[in-house]
DNA sequence: CTAAAACCTGACTAATTGGTCAACTGTTTT
DNA sequence: AAAACAGTTGACCAATTAGTCAGGTTTTAG
């Protein structure tokens, strides 16, 4: 349906006849880009292999090529999409915050990311611990920035009298460390629960556990 | 000194003359093992080489297979060490010890650990992200009867209302995450306190925030 | 319809690397 | 002393794999 003559019609925004160029271009950097994701995590990067990537992604190995120039070029294209979401969960916090609301928030999203997106915290883990040498620029600007922030609010809240915190950066490094723990170590938590996988409500046990911890630690509520 | 002669003497206890056979051995072991440990954190399994570890160690990679059958044994023998290591950090937690007291010893001797020896927490680390491929037959056995030990004792410990914790596993869960975190992320806390590596005082820094923190997390002081 | 551009892919190549081996040196035992 | 054994090593091999490329097909534009 919806096959309407080629031609040079009026540029119709309605359904395009066989749009195939630039819709199969971004379907297949896509279909690449989760591969590549899943095969880096389980291999780490010298392990994957461009045709284990290209076997995920149902294509040849030469057509991964096509897209993505070599491999390297590929692992950084992951890399940035992964930074792209980390930037979303940035919760808005200001002096006139109410502390309480906004580190709960903030842990909160941390950990639904978490359990949404695991794969993709795990590769970034994976990336800092072997010295993140694909991520110094990230954790030298944007990052650095963004704590940098963060902890300046943190810090006249405590002169404020409203939270018992006197090291915000340990308390940003406390709040990614639990949260992320959960996709990091999946496999380990997963088995010591003894399952396979998450299920349903284990987000929401991990998340009523964590908010009162932290926010008792933290000498709110 | 104390060169004496070889030929059958009384087995004297102190120092042989050129004891080399045995005392070559462990050292060289030992050396390839430590050169092994660094090269697989910082390469991951596969981007490690033999010739890599052998540069490290000091040794040609001959020598290397010499003492390590191949590259997996190799690994698991990495593995095997660290292991042996996790089982000290154990503390002695009945009902009747003092949940303040233990919790206290635990998140110090776990945070020291890190602060002492990174590299094997990263490498354990890059293990689990991993799926833990090597790792299955520790975490069922010898990791969960530990774990369900604990959240035995901790349970009691609820039940006498002298923890305001309902899930151990959970506790455990955090605990680790906040001190193993600083070996395993060391370059990114490092580089947003603006500096290359960990100075004298930054342990006894983490450990101030961390163990009043979980006490108040735990409702304890 | 036609030409150009974009896309696809099997087959090949060069480089890396885990592992072997035979010859050699040093140590231990009888 | 000399056989037996442990340790050392350069040179080599087979397997894997990133990356190339030429010739193909499909899509787009005029």
């Amino acid at each position: 349906m919806t096959q309407d003559n080629q031609k040079e019609d009026i540029l119709t925004t309605d359904a395009p006849s066989h749009r195939s160029q630039q819709v199969t271009r971004a379907h297949n950097q896509s279909l690449i880009l989760a591969a590549a994701e899943e095969e880096f995590v389980l291999q780490s990067y010298r392990g994957a292999t461009m045709q284990g990537i290209a076997d995920r992604a149902g294509l040849p190995k030469a057509n991964v090529h096509y897209y993505f120039k070599n491999k390297k070029n590929l692992y950084m294209a992951v890399l940035r999409s992964i930074i792209e979401e980390w930037n979303d969960g940035l919760v808005t916090m200001t002096v006139d915050s109410d502390p309480k609301t906004v580190i709960e928030k903030f842990v909160r999203t941390k950990l639904h990311q978490a359990f949404v997106n695991p794969s993709r915290h795990k590769l970034f883990a994976i990336e800092v611990i072997g010295g993140a040498p694909h991520l110094h620029e990230f954790m030298s600007t944007t990052m650095k920035d963004w704590v940098n922030d963060k902890a300046q609010v943190m810090k006249e809240w405590h002169k404020q009298g409203k939270i018992g915190i006197t090291d915000p950066l340990q308390l940003l490094i406390l709040i990614w460390a639990t949260t992320q723990r959960y996709a990091e170590f999946e496999i380990e938590i997963v088995g010591l629960m003894d399952k396979t996988a998450y299920d349903a409500e284990d987000e929401a046990r991990a998340a009523d556990f964590l908010v009162p911890f932290i926010l008792r630690g933290c000498g709110l509520e």
